[in-house]
DNA sequence: CTTGCTGCAAAGGTTTTGCATTGTT
DNA sequence: AACAATGCAAAACCTTTGCAGCAAG
């Protein structure tokens, strides 16, 4: 098996995926790690996070039109709010479960499951509200 | 409330849309709509997909690092094969419920899911046997 | 001294946009 | 005449790749 070595840029970069919940995009980390640490390339960035979802120790996920990366590798939903793009983390043990029961196994072998719920965040739902005062339609 | 026109481009990427299952990407909706009517830019293409998309009509799903169209308006899952990159659908009315359950609506009000499960088809399956077979590890 | 990783720049692929033109209403 | 939709080309965007240099094993 192929052999990887720690570097100062992939422990950053581990590091603040795991000290954050907001599913950043790469441009997000590259930015994250360049202010906190050392300067690195954007090329090192895709790379290590490529490398990390490869060995499943982070998640990368396709939201809003590009990937999203997640250290958090429990079991959960995301809600995307439509509004302002905003992502949420539900837990969700038995989703898997819900998901892959209709399926059937001689047909497809499930391997993980992905739940994205679409909707309106509170703060949105409150911004919308607002708007109707002021502006009726 | 802003009209359209019919034309004879979307009435055709409709059409094709609603006779497939295979979640066809732009090019590939664009490939089959210029090959079976007329001859069509793949910016209309993506300007048609996009506005049936937003008017409820078509679905676009984020699978494979791209777009996928789907005419399929009732509730199902997507399996996608991680080796061929096939999608297949498998219905679930009841999946809704499953996903939206944890959420709490003071904070997040849900709109729709989409469940994407992710595993190996029966092709794929037997095609790794057959490797495994020929040239153990 | 072999091999993995980095930075930089270039390339690749997909989707959107600007603009002149066409076709409906 | 107003306005939607089209085709074409260019732009924008995101992600990957090639290559030379560096550094760790």
């Amino acid at each position: 098996m192929a052999s990887t070595r720690n570097t100062p840029q992939r422990e950053a970069i581990l590091a603040y995926l795991q000290s954050v919940h907001t599913h950043p995009t790469a441009e997000e980390v590259h930015a994250a790690v360049s202010r906190k640490l050392l300067s690195i390339a954007l090329a090192t960035v895709y790379r290590n996070l490529n490398l990390l979802a490869e060995r499943g120790i982070i998640h990368r996920h396709q939201i809003g039109g590009g990937y999203r990366y997640d250290a958090d590798l429990a079991a959960h939903e995301h809600c995307v709010c439509t509004s302002c793009g905003g992502i949420y983390d539900v837990p969700a043990e038995d989703i898997e479960a819900a998901a892959t029961r209709h399926i059937d196994r001689k047909r497809f072998v499930p391997d993980h499951v992905e739940v994205t719920v679409y909707g309106v965040c509170a703060k949105c739902d409150h911004d919308t509200d607002t708007i109707r005062k002021v502006k009726p339609t």
